[in-house]
DNA sequence: TAAATTAGTTAGGCGTGCCTAATTTGTCAA
DNA sequence: TTGACAAATTAGGCACGCCTAACTAATTTA
């Protein structure tokens, strides 16, 4: 038999049954219906479907089953969604539900290779020796300070505005505010700033690090800053213009 | 008008228009079908579609434009596309052509609040002065060390064998490697060891940090571990056993 | 044991996103 | 000014993943 690729649904209509069949037992087509949010014919043509294709063990009004190679390919899933999920919720500080819904979603696009290396981020966050462990420690804080839940250190706060990002621009290059651009002036955003709320609301408008963009308007308390980036013009107060910065040449 | 939601292959295709437009200056139906890697008569379809509900202009034999709407979203996702992209090579250290694949697949699935908290760890690992600017460093030599670029550094090597990492056992467990199990012993993955090319063979079989597992049948030179996870039955040969670090109770 | 309930199936349909083949439109060069 | 060619369109079709409505099978339960 020629390889056969897997779709989404189907992935996750063999990672129910897999779950299903380790909580209960048995998958039975209602079950598997209502985890994954259709209706019972859907599934049945499901199981029909994956059952010619080898990965499910299924006759007519019968429990379903997996087969080895649908075995094989749910755990590779249901394994990689586990993964995920401890990651956006040990590194990331996700909320549990919300974790579980962004693995789900993200899971069938991750490759091997960048599997990997979130396993080896993952590990090294948390273990590395010479890092005194401090990281992760160090990130929850960040996160804190940042979301605003525990009052923001002084430190955190201009650790958003100092440094040396890894940006794409020149060697010569100075690092400054959004804000103390002139007009005409083009730059690349190198960080944004840490109160969440105004963040977002730039993340939002798609301002991100890396960001190149050119200054059309400056503003001031009254006026709003008009940027303009990958072909698109984007407005910011100054409170978000001064949280921003950025390296010009 | 009520909110219209763009599927992951209509927003594919505001994004090439995008690009296009500031590339080229005009975004021509020919050229679109190029890089998405379609036919015409698809871009045609997909265009009048996207007109209809307001995102582009678009008449007949005419060059393709964006409307405010359209350049919203596009851009949106571009510079999700970017961060994404400048992630996997800055902090994951993916080769940029594949990153640049990756980062297009996963970009329509990332939340606002999970985008935001890369960005935070993005920052947080480039410039955290606490840190002393030391961790995306020594992660970029963790990475080297188990790809076997460089030397693996002794340190490193040892580094993922120790540790207390985040698992969710509970609180009375002890750290060991899965290869000095006795059979029937119950566990959960802790940690992989620094060799790639084991590593991507065990996480290939879908035994991750933070799965649980069941040794159902210790292993040696001669014989393989078996064992038993998330309903999958897994066989491990006894170099890669010696390099899983398990917790058990 | 017959009626009622529930689980599952079959049949028919729909939207999306793609395709090929055939046709139309526009442009440029002989 | 008229072919020749490229670009774009129209027409018709297909696979996928879902739906509802109507039916059948199996199991309760009165």
């Amino acid at each position: 038999m020629t390889q056969v690729i897997l779709s989404e649904s189907q992935q996750d209509y063999l990672k129910i049954v897999l779950d299903l069949i380790n909580e209960k037992k048995v998958a039975r087509i209602k079950e598997i219906a209502r985890r994954k949010g259709v209706s019972m014919p859907s599934v049945t043509e499901a199981m029909h479907k994956l059952s010619n294709d080898g990965f499910v063990q299924y006759s007519v009004r019968e429990f379903v089953e997996l087969t080895p190679a649908g075995e094989t390919a749910a755990h590779r899933l249901s394994s990689k969604n586990m993964f995920l999920k401890n990651f956006f919720i040990d590194v990331l500080g996700i909320e549990e539900s919300v974790a579980e819904k962004e693995a789900c979603e993200i899971e069938h696009h991750l490759s091997m290779t960048t599997l990997d290396r979130l396993i080896l981020l993952y590990q090294f966050l948390s273990e590395c020796k010479k890092n005194e462990q401090l990281t992760l420690t160090l990130f929850k804080k960040c996160i804190q300070s940042a979301e605003g839940v525990s009052e923001i250190d002084p430190e955190c706060k201009s650790c958003f505005v100092t440094g040396n990002f890894p940006h794409r621009l020149g060697q010569n290059t100075v690092h400054t505010l959004l804000s103390k651009l002139k007009r005409g002036q083009k730059g690349q955003v190198v960080m944004l700033g840490p109160d969440t709320e105004l963040r977002r609301r730039i993340i939002e408008k798609g301002l991100l690090p890396g960001s190149a963009f050119l200054l059309e308007e400056e503003g001031n308390a009254d006026q709003q800053y008009c940027i303009l980036t990958d072909g698109c013009s984007i407005e910011l107060d100054s409170n978000a213009a001064s949280m921003i910065e950025v390296a010009v040449e």
